[in-house]
RNA sequence: GCCGCGUUCGUCUAGCGGUUAGGACGCCGCCCUCUCAAGGCGGAGAUCACGGGUUCAAAUCCCGUACGCGGUACCA
């Protein structure tokens, strides 16, 4: 193949959603695989709706995920001569005509067709003006639409990922390519820029198919031949709509502001609706360049699997080195403890969380002592005559040395094998007044890397806390509230 | 309404005429174990949407139907 140029081109009326982020990525991993072009070209032809900070943000996410452009970023409010250039072309070929319908009588007609039950079509009216009329009316002020000839046979659109569709003649109608205030409309630029850009490969959302006819048209119009068409089936929410933000997080900014890794989202994304073939998921992007193919795309919808991602990104996590994970922790808050406990938290807490935001929360614990202790965890170790067990055990701990898990532990079980208890039955009360909660890694390995004042000082006041059942009884009057005592009698 | 596209375990998918329909997430169980994860092992889960064809043989090819999704602008 020679080298394709493809193009990412989002509209700046959002932010950039996954259903974009997959197109750009199918775009990129494609332009990589065949040594192409990958553009940026920002549709911003809606002026009303296109906002700069919107492109700026979809211009972080782009880079987030990796995905760097060639050329560009375009932006097509910056390009309108071409637009203009193009349009005087056609109108002077006799590819495209003037249309002086007013809005009203183009709504007229649309309610007309709607009343007798059938669906609006610019009938072509204005074809029969002739250039001399047309060129007068316009000239004196008239106001006039650009549309285009649209010929009067089979449109075909041969689509690698959805099949050859043949949209019979009349299928379209002769469609507006600049308004009457002179603003160049959507197929209009999309086609023109293609050609100028030289775009062979189209690759973007089925949402567009029922656009491609309009572009085969304009195409030829153009005298520019057709790029190749890949049109990729939609990302739904869970429950097969539309996926929205009513799904949870659709924005890509949103998935970076909750913890996870973009090299998971990348291979996650990929995934729907494409794969390599073989039974291969966790893949890095420069792997996907390597097996990526247009034509082992799929062309079904797919649904956006929040659990898989979440799955996705704890793989990747655990890949990551404790030292870079620091880095990346940092917008998330890290306990101020040293570098040193820091990095031997990490490696007790990485397996157990799934995004950098659950990781950094888990690690809190290595900061101010804990607060709150779970209310079930309370219940069921909290109890008074819990008190001098924890508080035999924080004494045996402290007197360790030296104060590595393998000692401690041995110290706990002497002391449980004394009391006749089960380990269990001295490491959860200890995890609850350590941790706060009853799901931790390793007591003794957290409770090396605590320090011996630290797990001392947790201890007794736990054990403190427990002792007087009125006290506990005030400290946790409902879910939900701190379990500290606030002031008061 | 009209036009277009889609349809394999709950979900993402492999499969491109002959398979015990494979893998992954999730779920369940076991191992590990001081808890929770991770990891290892095992399991349940898909009459391949339905109905007709074509063929010795169909999840795979063709035609209908149903359902879903998309489009139907002087939006993109």
């Amino acid at each position: 193949m020679t080298a394709p140029r493809v193009r990412f081109a989002p509209s700046p009326t959002g932010s950039l959603h996954v259903g974009g982020a997959r197109t750009a990525l199918y775009n990129w991993l494609f332009a990589r695989r065949h040594g192409g072009t990958f553009i940026l070209r920002i549709e911003d032809t809606d002026v009303e709706r296109s906002r700069r900070e919107l492109t700026d943000q979809i211009l972080h996410a782009m880079r987030w995920l990796g995905l760097a452009w060639d050329e560009g970023p375009f932006f097509q409010s910056e390009r309108q001569e071409l637009y203009r250039e193009a349009a005087d072309r056609l109108l002077a070929g006799g590819k495209a005509y003037r249309a002086f319908e007013t809005p009203e009588e183009l709504d007229a007609m649309k309610k007309a067709a709607e009343a007798s039950g059938s669906a609006f079509r610019y009938d072509g009216r204005a074809r029969s003006i002739s250039q001399e009329e047309s060129d007068r009316r316009a000239a004196a002020g008239e106001k006039f639409v650009l549309r285009l000839r649209v010929p009067d046979e089979t449109l075909v659109v041969d689509d690698v990922v959805q099949g050859k569709t043949e949209f019979p003649a009349g299928a379209l109608d002769d469609f507006v390519l600049v308004r009457s205030d002179g603003h160049p409309l959507y197929h209009f630029t999309v086609c023109v820029d293609d050609v100028a850009m030289g775009i062979t490969h189209v690759i973007r959302g089925v949402d567009h198919l029922p656009n491609a006819p309009k572009h085969v048209a304009l195409f030829r119009a153009l005298s520019a031949p057709a790029p190749v068409f890949a049109h990729l089936g939609m990302i739904l929410g869970p429950d097969g709509k539309k996926l929205s933000k009513r799904h949870g997080a659709a924005g890509v900014e949103e998935f970076e502001a909750q913890g996870y890794l973009p090299e998971a989202l990348d291979n996650f994304l990929a995934l729907l609706g494409w794969s390599p073939g073989n039974d291969r998921e966790r893949m890095s992007l420069a792997e996907m360049v390597a097996l990526f193919s247009l034509e082992r795309l799929g062309p079904s919808p797919s649904r956006f699997d929040h659990e898989k991602l979440a799955w996705m990104n704890g793989q990747y996590l655990q890949e990551i080195p404790a030292e870079r994970l620091v880095d990346l922790l940092k917008p998330f808050g890290v306990p101020d403890c040293g570098a040193d406990v820091l990095l031997r938290a990490i490696h007790l807490h990485l397996s157990r969380a799934r995004t950098l935001a659950e990781l950094a929360r888990s690690l809190s614990i290595y900061g101010a002592d804990a607060v709150r202790y779970d209310e079930a965890g309370l219940k069921k170790w909290g109890k008074p005559e819990v008190a001098p067990l924890v508080r035999e055990l924080a004494g045996r701990l402290t007197a360790t040395a030296p104060f590595a898990h393998a000692g401690l532990e041995e110290a706990a079980r002497a002391l449980a094998a004394e009391k006749g208890l089960k380990l269990g039955e001295l490491a959860q009360p200890a995890r609850l007044a350590l941790t706060g909660v009853l799901a931790s890694p390793p007591l003794f390995e957290m409770i090396e890397v605590l320090g011996r004042e630290t797990t001392r000082r947790r201890l007794l006041a736990f054990a403190d806390r427990i002792a007087d059942p009125a006290a506990n009884r005030i400290a946790t009057p409902a879910a939900g509230s701190p379990a500290v005592p606030s002031g008061g009698s």
